[in-house]
DNA sequence: AGAATTGTGTACGGTATCGAACTGAACAGC
DNA sequence: GCTGTTCAGTTCGATACCGTACACAATTCT
C-alpha cells in the first residue's frame, strides 16, 4: 500500500464520505490520506487488531474468510459505497475475516482513533456507520443462503454483478482462480461457469481480464441474491449528490 | 405471544442485560416485560418494521432466511446471550430476515423507542449492542462458509452445541424437519446423520426430542465453526457476574 | 378403539460439485 | 527469441446431497 497524491481523485468518490454533513467533512478530510491498493494485497489478516479504516474509491475489498484447512469463501464486499474496517467501531477491534484487495484501485485511509473519535461525537456519522453496518449484515446473510442453495452459474452471476457496481467501467481484472477462492470452489467450477457466459454472449474474458458485454442476461441468469442485497442497500443507504456520482470520466488517467 | 408474571425469571438470567451498569438497569428494567415464546412462533417477517426488541432468557430464536423458492436458511441464532431485533438500533428497522422462535420459553420485551432511547445517551448499552452486533457477525460469517465448506454431519453437530449452549440442560424439543429448515437440507439428510450420532451414542432422540449424552464428542465431531463463533463470542462480550449466571436450578419449575 | 396426523426410516436414480491430473496457450522476463 | 510461469480447458471417477416416493411407528384426535 503506497501513499497517493493525485487530485483526480476526491474523498466524495466514496459514496459514505460523500454523504456527511458538511461540518463532519470539516473535521474528518484533513486527515484522510489517499492510497494505492494492490491486487491481492492483505489489508488485515484476521485476528489483526485494525489501525485504520478505508475508504474505497475505484478499488474492491473482499472480507474473505479462510478456514484452518485452506478453504476460503468470500464473506461481503466492500466498494466505493462502503468501508473497510466496522471492527474499529463496533468495538470488537479485530474481526474472524482477511480483508483482501479484489480489484486495484485507490482509497482513503483514516486512522482509527480520528474515525472512533467522530464516531463518538454521536453526529451523522454515528448512524452512517451502522446502517452501513447492517447493509453489510444483508450482504452476508445473502451469502449464506446463496452458499446453501444455488449454483456455481448462479453465484458467479451474483458476483459479477456485485463486483461492476462498484467499478466505472464493465472491465473486470481477476483470475479464474481468484474468483474461485471467492466462491469457495474449484477453479474448474468456475471454468466452467465461465464457459457457459462466453458462449451466451453475456461476458468475454481473456486471461485475468473478464468483460460484461449484456449486463441485463446476466441479472437474468443470477439468483435473487443480488437483487436482494442491492434492493436493501439502496435503502440502507442515503444517496448522494447527483454531482459526486462516480463516473469513469474523472478516472481515466488514473 | 403470551405477557407472563413469574416471580423466578429475571431480567438477569440474560446476559446483555445483567452486564448493564445499575444506573441503566434502573431506566430500562421498569420497562421491560416477560413473554412466553411458543415453538415456531414467527416474531416478525422479513421486511416487518420491528416495534419491539426482546431479550430471550431460556428460549432460542433463530434469524431465519426464506427464499422466493420457500427453501430457508439460518443465518444465525439468539439465545439468553443476545438481543433479538438489532435492526432497531441499527437504523434499518427491518431486516431481509424471519426471526422465528426455535426453542419454547421466555423473553423478556422492551419497546423499540425506550430501547434507542437509552442508546442514544451514549452510555454503556451503546458499545455493548454494537459488540454484540459484531458477535452475530461473526457468527453470520461463520455459517456462510459452513454453508459451503462443511458436510451435514458437521453442521449438525455444530447446530445442536450452539442451541445447547442457550439452554439449561441437555433436552432439545426439535423435530429433524424443523433442523432440516434451519440448515436449509433435506428432513432426510438430517435422518441420517440424527443417525449416525445416535448409534454413535453421542446423541438420543425421539421423536421431537433430542438428548446430548455425550458433549465432549459432538464438539469433536463438529467443524471447527463452532469453536470460532464461541471463541469470538467470549471475546467481544463480557463475562456477568457469577451471581446472576444461569443455571437449572431457578428455572425448574417454570 | 379406530382414524388421522406427525415424526422417522429407507431406498433409488439423478446431478452438482469435488479431487486429481494433464494439456495447451498466452504472457513476462531475460 | 527462448524459457518459465500463469491462466484456462478438459477429462475421469468419486461422492455428498437432492427429489421423490413410500413404509412404519408413535402420538393425538374423535
Amino acid at each position: 500500500m503506497q501513499k497517493i497524491i493525485n487530485t483526480q481523485i476526491t474523498p466524495l468518490q466514496n459514496h459514505l464520505l460523500a454523504v456527511l454533513p458538511d461540518e463532519v467533512k470539516e473535521r474528518l478530510f484533513p486527515f484522510v490520506e489517499l492510497v494505492k491498493l494492490e491486487l491481492g494485497e492483505v489489508m488485515y489478516e484476521a485476528g489483526d487488531k485494525l489501525a485504520n479504516v478505508y475508504f474505497p474509491v475505484d478499488s474492491i475489498v473482499s472480507l474473505l474468510y479462510v478456514m484452518a484447512s485452506g478453504a476460503s469463501a468470500e464473506i461481503s464486499v466492500v466498494g466505493n459505497e462502503g468501508v473497510v474496517g466496522i471492527a474499529l467501531f463496533m468495538g470488537g477491534e479485530s474481526t474472524s475475516s482477511r480483508a483482501v484487495v479484489q480489484s486495484a484501485g485507490y482509497a482513503y485511509r483514516l486512522k482509527g482513533k480520528r474515525l472512533t473519535e467522530e464516531f463518538h461525537r454521536h453526529g451523522k456519522l454515528l448512524g452512517l456507520m451502522l446502517r452501513y453496518t447492517q447493509s453489510l449484515i444483508t450482504q452476508m446473510s445473502q451469502t449464506a443462503v446463496c452458499n446453501r442453495h444455488h449454483t456455481i452459474d448462479q453465484q458467479l452471476c451474483r458476483f459479477l454483478l456485485l463486483s461492476l457496481d462498484r467499478l466505472p467501467d464493465n472491465n473486470l481484472t481477476m483470475t479464474q482462480e481468484l474468483i474461485a477462492n471467492m466462491l469457495g470452489v474449484r477453479r474448474e467450477g468456475v471454468t466452467e461457469a465461465a464457459g457457459k457466459l462466453q458462449k451466451l454472449g453475456v461476458i468475454d474474458y481473456h486471461r485475468g481480464h473478464i468483460t460484461v458485454l449484456n449486463r441485463q442476461k446476466l441479472e437474468d441468469l443470477s439468483c435473487e441474491c443480488y437483487a436482494v442485497v442491492k434492493k436493501e442497500t439502496d435503502r440502507l443507504l442515503p444517496h448522494e449528490n447527483e454531482k459526486f456520482y462516480y463516473t469513469s470520466q474523472n478516472v481515466t488517467n488514473l
